[in-house]
DNA sequence: CAATGCCTTACAGATATCTGTAAGGCATTG
DNA sequence: CAATGCCTTACAGATATCTGTAAGGCATTG
């Protein structure tokens, strides 16, 4: 089914069961184990450069920071990385993420085979999602809906900066004043003022705390 | 130096690591995992009745729900009601917190022995920390620095109840109304705009979009 | 090129937020 | 019981927030 596996995990325990699940349930052999995000592209460029490449990538989401500086801090860069080296491997993503926005987009963007969410079967499931990917089937672990995702209203680099200065503190005037100061526009207070109420309408809060808190919470900002 | 170890996680991944290492690094053989913590402390109170407790419990402190009601909710539920049964039973925690605050406060309220941070080597901390309990020793992951959880503001109810008011909208008239309407004192705005203002020293805020931004990324509300 | 839609900007007005001051209540202390 | 400290409350004034209106810019379309 799967030759050669390669896994980015940063937490030790899911790391070794993950390897001990292959080998025991599934007998592959070759499997490389990577802690950083950096360290398992490594694997995956020098691999594809002896024409040995992997051809399943399962990998975390979120990855620890450290005294260790990272160009890979994350899964989704892992993945975005990977897409432009190797565009056909099969990729299980394997995270406690329970957003399905970002899940929709990992498999809409990013094309991944299948998503298992992190829990008291997700051994099982990873093993269920190789075997769905060993038939040309995605996996979806079922307790993730997607359906939600949809019509996810879209937040622009304009809402993110104001949003994430209002969280600190920023007066409306102040945000202005830095959009100007770095030639952005729009950069009047109204445009703001206009930006921060569709927001309001969009996501059903009534002023700019209460948006705040909700994204914030939602883990957007 | 254990012979009966109990283990209370939810992630299958980490619980079936953590059975595996006990096993293969410390040769312990009684083993019992469990993935919930009403399970878990039912087997604990059995094994006290039987004059055959457990001497060690290794315990996460989050717990996914799902449609099955549990009574125990989390980690600090369990170690909480099983300080009620077995003050002297030793206890590792093995859980993604790093919040020192919450840490303290389970060595400080419920004298567990070790506390290990998962991690990129969790594993290996959690044979090190066993060590260190079985001499004698408590254990905490070197990354976690409790010194910041000195002098630690205490929020109080009120100022929780404004909080959480806050984060849902409301404005301090608003908030005001529903005090009184529970007949809560104090319940003017003045004192309201008071309080808020005391946090917004003691949290180093500007204003209260800061203020709750920087207590919901805090985990405090 | 007139009409349209969409966005930006300015401005106005109603509230809300935040800070500061002062007075009164209440418990504690000498 | 006078003095003290701490908290609550009321009030005032300066800003900030939020909504709504109107005018102008710009690209698109017939």
């Amino acid at each position: 089914m799967f030759q050669k596996v390669l896994i980015a995990e940063d937490f030790q325990g899911d790391n070794k069961s993950i390897v001990h699940t292959l080998k025991s349930e599934l007998n592959i052999t070759e499997i490389q184990e990577e802690y950083y995000c950096d360290k398992a592209f490594n694997r995956l460029i020098a691999a594809l450069n002896n024409q040995e490449a992997y051809d399943l990538l399962i990998t975390d989401l979120s990855f620890k920071e450290n005294h260790i500086p990272q160009k890979l801090t994350s899964g989704f860069a892992l993945i975005n990385a990977t897409r432009k080296v190797q565009p056909d491997l099969r990729i299980i993503v394997n995270s406690m993420e329970e957003n399905p926005v970002k899940i929709k987009s990992l498999f809409d963007t990013y094309h991944i085979n299948a998503y298992v969410c992190k829990g008291r079967q997700s051994l099982d499931e990873l093993v269920k999602a190789m075997h769905e990917i060993g038939s040309g089937n995605s996996y979806l672990s079922p307790q993730i809906d997607l359906k939600p995702a949809k019509n996810v209203f879209e937040l622009d680099e304009l809402d993110l900066f104001i949003l994430k200065n209002l969280s600190e503190g920023l007066s409306k005037k102040e945000i202005c004043y830095k959009l100007k100061k770095k030639d952005l526009r729009p950069n009047s207070e109204s445009a703001i003022d206009k930006r921060v109420s569709n927001l309001f309408a969009e996501f059903g809060a009534k002023n700019s705390t209460e948006l705040v808190a909700k994204l914030i919470r939602e883990g957007v900002i």
